[in-house]
DNA sequence: ATGCATGAGCC
DNA sequence: GCTCATGCATA
């Protein structure tokens, strides 16, 4: 398609001083008739190997080897920079990952399936999430077992990142968490003291109990009867819901942002969160893994904040220079909902459909990839909060998937052979 | 608050 | 290529 013309996206050389402020935004050139609006142009990461194995221990797995051939040739919006702080990262080590990252009875990875929605009401007004500071608990969600049933468990999965909790020795970032960021002129007179409830696991903590697999009860009382988990067991999932809960509380009477609260993070352990994480983690739109390694750590944010209120801050900012990225393409509205449908029958649609829907829809087949990648990722971990599904989100079952068919056994592997 | 994207690590 | 953790950019 067209867009070659563009923009290669130079990364200049900074280090760590140089911002990035390129006035490049501006839809030019973009393919007619195109059905999304990339505002720069194409380009994807070389991308030569050509297997198609896809082991996965999905609803149905059943590979299909298809030919894999063409495409690519590289390019990249990212420029290869030098990281200034790189060399830190080696330090970096792996975290041991606990046998069963879910609680028995609370196996997220199973796909259930969410007829599509979200994006379809695209005005994310139907999105019936809103918790306020109140102390409503709601969902039983996902999370709490709606959906357990099988797959491996304690497999964990093998590919996990770190959780480097890296301390460069070389720079003692003041350890002090740099509460306010300039912003947060206001700090309530809340202090320790005024959150009976609060007691999550900061303290009363069984010197015994680290039996993390008993079973896990669905049931969620997050009165103030929950066992006590001090960082040593893994928490369960009415644990995390509940402490997420808290957590944005406390947050916000503390007169922080979630950016605020992400930057923190980064100098108190080292570790930078955006503000996209901490919104993720409040409204436990992440996986069960990833919400209970963050929970330590946003646990002890809001000890030191808690602590720390009134006292002097230190701003710190990182520069957010360095890679170039690709201008978020928007997806029209019909488009999505042709994806969506496609979603439905095959979850996991091989390159050759990959190719055959980026032709027809007229986007690239990256684009299309990604699309797939991300929904998928989604509808493991799509509302956690008992979000009570609206009629309309029950709509257009395609086919034979019910609301509730908990087994899309739905192949969809070679349609065609031919390319 | 969320959609699309990047990347690491694993097949 | 896939999954998974994360985040920029945006609605």
């Amino acid at each position: 398609m067209a867009t070659a013309t563009s923009s290669p996206y130079l990364a200049s050389s900074r280090i760590l001083s140089a911002p990035v402020l390129h006035s490049d935004r501006r839809g030019g050139g973009m393919q007619p008739g195109s059905t999304a609006v990339t505002t720069v142009s194409s380009g994807y990461r070389g991308d030569p190997s050509v297997k198609m194995v896809q082991s996965d221990f999905m609803q149905g797995a059943m590979v299909a080897s298809n030919g894999g051939h063409m495409l690519s040739h590289a390019h990249q919006w990212v420029t290869s920079l030098p990281h200034a702080a790189a060399a830190a990262a080696a330090a970096a080590v792996a975290a041991v990952e606990a046998g069963s990252p879910w609680p028995p009875s609370s196996q997220p990875q199973d796909a259930k399936r969410n007829a599509g929605r979200e994006e379809l009401h695209s005005g994310s007004a139907l999105h019936h999430r809103s918790p306020h500071l109140g102390p409503h608990q709601t969902h039983p969600g996902s999370w709490g077992g709606t959906s357990a049933a099988h797959i491996s468990i304690t497999e964990g999965q093998q590919q996990q990142q770190s959780l480097i909790y890296s301390q460069p020795g070389g720079f003692t970032v003041n350890g002090m968490l740099s509460s306010h960021a300039g912003q947060s002129l206001m700090h309530p007179g809340l202090v320790r003291g005024e959150s009976p409830e609060l007691d999550h696991g900061s303290q009363h903590h069984h010197p015994h109990h680290h039996h993390h697999n008993h079973h896990t009860h669905l049931h969620q009382h997050h009165g103030v009867s929950h066992e006590s988990h001090s960082d040593e067991d893994t928490p369960t999932s009415d644990d995390l819901e509940h402490f997420a809960k808290q957590f944005k509380q406390r947050r916000i009477k503390l007169g922080f942002t979630q950016a605020d609260v992400g930057l923190a993070l980064g100098t108190l352990y080292g570790n930078v969160f955006s503000q996209t994480t901490i919104c993720r983690f409040e409204a436990l739109q992440l996986s069960f893994k990833n919400m209970c390694k963050l929970k330590p750590l946003l646990n002890k944010w809001l000890e030191e904040a808690d602590s720390t209120t009134g006292s002097p801050t230190s701003i710190d900012k990182i520069a957010t220079q360095g890679r170039k990225r690709k201008k978020r393409t928007s997806i029209e509205v019909s488009v999505k909902g042709a994806l969506e449908s496609h979603f439905l029958k095959c979850p996991k649609p091989s390159a050759q459909e990959i190719n055959s829907l980026a032709d027809t829809l007229q986007l690239e087949k990256e684009v299309v990839r990604v699309w797939f990648c991300n929904r998928r990722q989604k509808e493991k971990r799509m509302t956690p909060p008992g979000l009570p599904r609206t009629p309309e989100d029950a709509y257009s079952q395609v086919g034979s998937i019910g609301p509730d068919t908990p087994s899309p056994s739905i192949d969809c592997k070679r349609m065609y052979s031919d390319t």
